[in-house]
DNA sequence: CTGAAAGCGCTTACAG
DNA sequence: CTGAAAGCGCTTACAG
């Protein structure tokens, strides 16, 4: 629509010059406020005028400009992700749900990364929403957990939808992920298997996430009789050159563990590569299980065990949260269950011995 | 800066709002025009005046009102990334160069995904574009190739840089990649290995660099004597699945090829899961040259032979080239050379029979 | 249900 | 080098 400019400007427009909304309010006879009236979607029009002024819109091919309306409303139609994640693929999984949500809302997207070490960053974020006057917010882990960065949206009076794997805020602002859940699984997958000498990389300790797979991953180990020793978790950076340092150091210890549950998948192929570069074969000499399940979780060689978490869907479901305002829908009472993460069985964790 | 809020505030202010440029020039005694001059940097502002401006606004943390200088300058302070790559870690890095660029700049940036396919692609590109009267837009291949999209954008003045595998616009326009180059290398890799009977699997023709690649690859084969069969060459669509997809046909063949090139990495992977599943070892009974060289191809086992193209620093050099008449530079006087892909030698390619 | 006035916070002419 | 006026294209009060 509105796409041939070579065809003559309808009634007395400028050449050159996308109509406004005086251009509109002149041709259908009515005042620019009603014109406004009928952009907002406000019940207080007459069906009769909202038609009239809605084909002189479509004829013109009027367009509300964002900028104006912006100044107006204080408050811009941009939606801002916020993240720290060092794994590339969690990050694009997640930005492609949120622009699955945000399609056809009129909203775009911005992308903001941004580091928790730097002494800036709340600075910075507050700048960026600030100048922006986003529209809203959605933080990925760990960002979600600075309540420093919290306290700023707060301030700046910018919806925010969090998510993390435990609740940290109000229902409309949160998407929880129970991720003890998931580690569980994994807990109980490696026990079961007959794995008692367990090796467990863990993410970052600035991630929550980081200590409740811990958490759920150990507790998981006890209620089948099996301790997870100190002496065999690490801690990692949720990278993959953290994981090959980290695995190296466990597959170096006497007795080594004859299995590995790592933080994320990034970290899980970190150990592929520690392993292989001590000629240890997985499964065979080592199991190993990651977490997240990103794609290519089952594109490595051998497939990799993962507890699957639907990071795609949980950008969606954030950016639906932050959207149903707009939809007259009421965040904290949208059908939004608490995400429960799930092991996927594939070919990186074998029996012992087997 | 201005991070605390409960300090009590500045002279004159009224609590809770943000100062605005009627604030500062009321304050420091100057029109806001002259506090306008300041904050765009004019030099025809006295010095004198220039420091006694400075100062307050410092001492307020004015900051701009970037919907507002928006709606004044007819053009907003994003940068835009529209893309159609479907592999997300193409997208991913160049989005991650494109940050690096942007930073400290005062820009921020919209991702924006398309589809080609869809017949509305333009109208929602204009849209896209019109609606935020974006200040630049960057555009890797495929839309890059699109001159429906150029079109489009030259209608609306909107800056743009094209990523191509050949040179389609003017120099500060475009950036060019020499694939044909880095196929070459792929081949004559190949070739000096031994391999004869070699095959290919492009990307979609859709995209220019699948001719370019295939084209390079062919004419360095030739020129070593050896000769692509059609029979070996197959289109895929740049993703894993057509990898696979590809590679199984081309493995039933019969003789198979000993070799096998893939437009990118993603579908090099796809080649190591069909050549798996046909229980074929890489690269023991099958060669494999990937294009790209992602992060993942050093993370596979075996580690990816590929060609190297720097994807980050595209989105870095692309962005840049955007930024410079901001900067006061010549976009197409800015020094940067013509991209050369180079082959990274890993383990993924052998001797013939050796 | 509809409109005239004032305002959102900046910049572009135009003077001086 | 500096400023008063008008304008960018919308919306918020406030009337009626």
């Amino acid at each position: 629509m509105a796409d041939d400019d070579t065809a003559p400007a309808p009634s007395g427009l400028k050449p050159g010059k996308r109509p406004t909304i005086n251009d509109v309010a002149r041709i259908a006879g009515v005042s620019k406020k009603t014109v406004s009236r009928v952009i907002n979607l406000s019940p207080f029009v007459r069906e009769e005028t909202r038609v009239k002024v809605t084909a002189v819109i479509d004829d013109l091919g009027f367009v509300p400009d964002l900028q104006a309306r912006g100044l107006a409303f204080r408050r811009s139609f941009l939606v801002g992700l916020i993240y720290d994640n060092p794994s590339p693929n969690y990050v694009v999984n997640m930005q492609q749900g949120v622009l699955d949500a945000l399609k056809g809302s009129g909203l775009e997207l911005v992308v903001h990364p941004c580091s928790r070490q730097s002494d800036t960053v709340v600075a910075d974020i507050r700048a960026f929403v600030e100048r922006q006057k986003l529209f809203g917010v959605i933080l990925p882990p760990s960002v979600s957990e600075d309540e420093r960065v919290i306290q700023t949206l707060r301030d700046l009076d910018c919806p925010y939808v969090r998510i993390a794997s435990i609740s940290l805020d109000a229902p409309g602002a949160m998407l929880v992920t129970n991720d003890h859940l998931g580690a569980a699984e994994a807990g109980r997958h490696l026990a079961d298997l007959g794995h008692t000498r367990i090796g467990f990389i863990s993410g970052p300790a600035s991630f929550r996430s980081s200590a409740v797979r811990g958490g759920g991953f150990r507790e998981a180990l006890a209620e089948k009789g099996v301790a997870l020793d100190d002496r065999y978790v690490a801690e990692g950076a949720y990278t993959f050159e953290s994981g090959v340092e980290a695995a190296m150091g466990l597959l170096a210890l006497d007795p080594r563990p004859t299995a590995i549950f790592t933080g994320n998948d990034e970290m899980a192929l970190g150990v592929f590569k520690a392993a292989r570069d001590m000629g240890l074969a997985i499964p065979d000499d080592l199991s190993v299980v990651g977490f997240d399940d990103l794609p290519m979780a089952s594109r490595v060689w051998p497939n990799l065990t993962s507890v699957r978490l639907p990071i795609r869907d949980m950008g969606r479901m954030a950016a639906e949260k932050l959207l149903a305002p707009m939809r007259g829908i009421d965040p904290a009472r949208l059908e939004q269950p608490e995400v429960r993460p799930s092991l996927v069985v594939r070919e990186s964790a074998r029996r012992l011995g087997a």
